[in-house]
DNA sequence: GTCTATATGTTGATAGAC
DNA sequence: GTCTATCAACATATAGAC
């Protein structure tokens, strides 16, 4: 009793020490490789961040490989979220600013999530298999097909789904990928939180009503409900 | 005389050999650090690519670094340009659709070097210098006056100048440098001359007149310029 | 200008004591 | 589970013969 008690604290002991380094090792991993890729990344480095001994990294994963396709899989997981706002049982107004919204907000605090992927793709994609290059078609797809549905109730203007997707994506993206130059471009040392509801603003504004001003200007980023 | 003659001819040979290893290297060390970031390219590779030995790389530039220097550097000056179509003499309609297509076929034919840039904000810019930083946020300051400038003036909608830029750099820009995430979404192998015509249509389209249909929509991707 | 050989340090990964 | 010591391969950079 007393001995197979004991196995079960270690066990669980052990179990927590794992969880808990791997989380470090994750954590410290996904910082560097989104800012130096996976060639750029030294796992002396990872171990280092992480508080670690290099050879401890190498206990808890093979190869550094294993660590980035780790990381590459929990993000793509995490994406699919952001798309469910881009649903046919929404009006497109309303839904394509929920998205717009999420997209941001999620990308401002997985940061290093969407970096890593960001330099993944300037990488050509090395890492993503086949399935998972098959998935993202698949997911797009079906929201290309939503928008479609839109534009055929002739509640959309008649864009082509899959480039206004991109636009989107390219849009809310840029600001986590690339805070160090935008930044700069706003004349900040650092990106805020006014900043992001700044850009949400301005995003949702010009992606819904454009950015030409209607014969009789309005005040507000609402105009376009009220003149048309 | 004959030795002079000599002498002068042997400089200028010797002048377009420098001159000609100098742009090969340059342009195998653009791909690969565009695709693999500084840390991640290797003197080696550089040489292999441009087909010297890796000793003669070295011998027209002292370091790695000096090379990506060079190479930010003529990408900075290749900016300026793009931005030229935004002038507060045009008519925004005009300017800013001139604008789009304009940096779509740069990046478009300077892929390497927008990929590469892309790669250096990634990193957090660390290798642009300080001058450098204030020379971009200078002339992004310049073309956000213009900007303001057509919202005074009642032809512009009021939008954040900043972002509407930063919103035209994401869009123009994704194309080139996520090319290979871009092809997968839209179930392509490869991204052709009519992927980008298809794409300026609609970046054009919705930053101009936006994704929501009006009232009566029109067939076409200048409506507004009809209705309006 | 070209290129072989090499100095000097760093890398991913492993062996094995604790 | 932890960590020192270490390996073979590879990195940047240089020396010096041609």
């Amino acid at each position: 009793m007393a001995k197979a008690k004991t196995a079960i604290v270690k066990a669980n002991t052990e179990e927590h020490i794992r969880a808990r380094n791997e989380k470090m090792i994750l954590k410290a991993a996904v910082e560097l490789f989104s800012r130096k890729g996976f060639d750029g990344t030294r796992i002396a480095e990872i171990a280092q961040v992480s508080g670690l001994p290099k050879a401890n990294v190498y206990y808890y994963f093979a190869t550094k490989q294993a660590i980035y396709t780790r990381l590459i899989e929990s993000l793509l997981a995490g994406w699919d979220k952001a798309l469910e706002h881009i649903s046919a049982d929404r009006e497109p107004r309303e839904a394509l600013a929920a998205y717009v919204a999420a997209k941001l907000e999620y990308s401002r605090k997985h940061t290093s999530e969407s970096r890593l992927f960001a330099n993944e793709m300037l990488g050509g994609g090395q890492f993503i298999s086949r399935q998972q290059k098959q998935h993202v078609r698949a997911i797009t797809r079906e929201r290309a097909a939503v928008i479609q549905g839109w534009i055929k109730k002739g509640k959309l203007a008649p864009v082509d789904p899959n480039h206004f997707l991109i636009m989107l994506w390219a849009t809310t993206q840029f600001y986590a990928d690339f805070a160090s130059v935008t930044a700069v471009t706003l004349g900040k040392g650092r990106l805020n939180g006014a900043d992001f509801e700044e850009a949400r603003k301005t995003i949702v504004e010009v992606v819904l009503n454009g950015a030409i001003a209607p014969m009789e200007p309005a005040k507000n980023s609402q105009r376009s409900l009220k003149i048309r």
